[in-house]
DNA sequence: AAGCTAGCAGACAGGTCTGTCTATGCCAAG
DNA sequence: CTTGGCATAGACAGACCTGTCTGCTAGCTT
């Protein structure tokens, strides 16, 4: 029976489903493995073998995340039309939506990076995602034309890192809508038609 | 001696100083009531009896920093000159200073509210400073004519969030720059002349 | 001179954290 | 039927955390 259980659901998955949760919410510091044990239903020795540290647990969380995020980013602008320009204004959906998400608590990048030791594998991991979006940005930014893709992607990231980073105080729904106003109006200026 | 050392410095000051370097360096959960103690040089009854509660000193903390980066956006804002406008550009100015300073690391108050529990006192307090912020932000707007006032100024403080944010990342210099180009467009925009 | 205030030094209790280890159960393959 | 692999349950060590408490020192005031 149980074991018909972790059949359908293998401890690694049940495991990181369970970190993701918590970690989002509480921060993977606030978080103990014992907690993380607890609600996921799984023996210690059981996590500790597939995550020998803590901090393998919170890099695939991150990894999770990464994924996760990206994926909706990159859907938000595909869903926007074949126009490069019309892109990177419909990936400000993706930030809408994540607003208004159940248990929306701004940018775990971040949010990670603030309690991670500068230099450890975790911070690097955060800011490696955020170089992965940027250079992804900065690629739709040269397709639409921009005069200066490297400004303005940063520009647009900014804006997104600024809708996002908020989102860990207080979940207002309407920061989207101007951040996506603001990057019309910045992508407008930037990509002469 | 010593005693001349406390009148020079009395102790809550340095419990002060030696907490907000701390933790806007490590956050304030991972700094232990014992690593405030040994690097202020002060006996652990002194602080609980100005601090009764670590959060309390973690409330002192955010406060300073309130008054130090509120502080530095007005006088930004005013080395700009008298055009409402232009005060709104210059703003940004504070951003560059802060990111050029050793051991920039963010915002603290988005890496504070990270991991703080939310509805805590603590987090209170951070959302207090940031719509202090954003109030005093839409006065300049408003003063400077702009179409919406309440809109401008939330896509400005998101820009400089966004740039404060991503500073736990990385202290990529260059991106004050990028932000204050892209609140310079905004404002443009927003504000008819 | 005596008392008061502020501070220093550090032991201590009670809790939580990570990570290790032992003991046990169950299933499937040989 | 037995053996190996994977899971559970939970004790345990050692570190660190917050907050309390006792004793002591030094200067200022009365």
């Amino acid at each position: 029976m149980r074991q018909a259980d972790t059949a359908a659901r293998p401890a690694r998955e049940r495991i990181l489903d369970t970190a993701f949760r918590l970690f989002y919410a509480r921060g993977p510091r606030g978080v103990g493995v014992d907690t993380v044990i607890a609600d996921s239903g799984v023996a210690k020795a059981t996590l500790y073998k597939h995550f020998p540290r803590k901090d393998d647990l919170v890099l695939a969380y991150l990894d999770t995340v990464d994924q996760t995020w990206f994926g909706q980013l990159r859907a938000a602008a595909r869903d926007a039309g074949d126009d490069p320009r019309a892109q990177l204004v419909g990936m400000f959906d993706a930030l809408a939506n994540a607003a208004r998400r159940e248990g929306y608590h701004g940018c775990a990048f971040i949010n990670t990076a603030a309690e991670s030791e500068t230099g450890s594998e975790v911070h690097a991991r955060t800011v490696e995602h955020k170089r992965v979006v940027r250079a992804w940005v900065t690629d739709l930014a040269r397709r639409a034309g921009a005069v200066d893709p490297d400004l303005l992607s940063r520009q647009l990231t900014m804006l997104i890192d600024g809708g996002l980073a908020v989102g860990v105080l207080d979940a207002d729904p309407t920061a989207p809508d101007a951040a996506k106003a603001a990057a019309r109006a910045l992508i407008d200026a930037s990509c002469p038609r």
